[in-house]
DNA sequence: CGAATTTGACCTGCGC
DNA sequence: GCGCAGGTCAAATTCG
């Protein structure tokens, strides 16, 4: 299997892994965005885009900006046992092959999406809704349900939820088992675009937060409209509206109001900027996944995101 | 008052 | 089949 190194970054070769076998490090020997990450080739476009995300020690961003990348066509749903099952992903060879099956809206989606419909029409007959809900119960038995391309990130953070230049609704709240942070469940927005995400605090690390999206954003984001340009800008933290729930408290030092607020600022820059360009791209095609791929890695091509007002221009991958 | 969040109930998948 | 845990729904509540 060649191996590349890539200025810190790890991109394994060929082989096509199982979900559980590949991906980040173990976030606690992250010292800086991307410091390593070891990424399949198959995994959703990740290699070309972690091969331009060279690590540069340019790139002096504070602890709070420390943020991990998981990518994963059925990632396992992060739980309490987050930090254990991560961390057992982690120099572990590649166990099952896997043909990484990269769904875009799938099938099952469109169908739910009719059938709700259905449910809305016969609302007033219980009994058409009965039969509806049982057809519906004998689809999904017979068609295992399919998921969204999900994207994992692991930032170290005292909000929860981090601002990523979408807008997001909240739609549940879940205690996790032996955990005593609990999930949080978001909705994009905007209508007709059903990417989720959830939220959730690593019980080993109660500093790290992990959020998974699900799903292709069908629009631009509107941080990225505001802008004008892929590179969005989160307008910096005015004074007040800034949260500071968590004490401005991080191992152990304490930063003043203004320190964290500018961590913070940079954090969320960070994250706008990599999941505009890499994860989750504007798509306006219902092409296939895999050529949802490609977009996104040429998307990220054109963008560096924050990246390329830090790392110098030849530092960027060229091929 | 509309939008967003909370929260208990319900649904679904999976392991035993 | 049953129980558990994750995920979603939707009514109630809170917020701006």
């Amino acid at each position: 299997m060649e191996k590349k190194e890539n200025m810190g970054v790890s991109v394994k070769g060929e082989d096509v892994v199982d979900s559980s076998s590949y991906l980040v490090n173990s976030y606690n020997q992250f010292s800086s965005v991307f410091d390593f990450c070891e990424v399949e080739k198959s995994s959703l476009g990740f290699m070309e885009l972690l091969g331009v995300q060279n690590y540069s020690p340019l790139l002096d961003l504070p602890q709070l900006s420390t943020m991990s990348v998981m990518t994963h066509d059925t990632l396992k749903a992060p739980s309490a046992d987050t930090g254990k099952e991560y961390s057992e992903v982690l120099n572990q060879q590649p166990a099952t092959p896997n043909s990484c099956s990269i769904s875009s809206a799938s099938s099952e989606a469109l169908n739910d999406e009719h059938n709700k419909t259905l449910l809305d029409q016969h609302e007033d007959e219980e009994d058409e809704k009965q039969k509806i809900n049982k057809q519906l119960k004998t689809k999904k038995t017979n068609q295992k349900r399919q998921r969204e391309p999900r994207f994992a990130f692991m930032t170290k953070s005292e909000v929860d939820h981090l601002e990523d230049g979408y807008r997001w609704r909240k739609y549940g709240q879940k205690a996790v088992k032996n955990s005593p942070f609990p999930r949080s469940y978001y909705r994009c927005t905007t209508v007709s675009c059903n990417v989720k995400k959830r939220v959730e605090r690593s019980f080993t690390d109660p500093t790290i937060v992990v959020t998974t999206y699900e799903g292709q954003h069908t629009h631009q984001s509107p941080a990225m409209c505001r802008s004008g340009f892929a590179g969005a800008q989160i307008p910096p933290p005015a004074g007040g509206r800034f949260s500071t729930n968590f004490g401005s408290v991080l191992q152990g030092n304490f930063l003043s109001s203004s320190q964290f607020q500018q961590q913070h600022y940079q954090h969320q820059q960070l994250l706008v900027n990599t999941l505009s360009s890499l994860a989750l791209p504007y798509n306006n095609s219902s092409s296939s996944s895999k050529n949802s791929t490609f977009t996104q890695e040429s998307s990220f091509l054109r963008d560096h995101g924050l990246l390329q007002d830090v790392v110098p221009s030849h530092m960027l991958k060229e091929e």
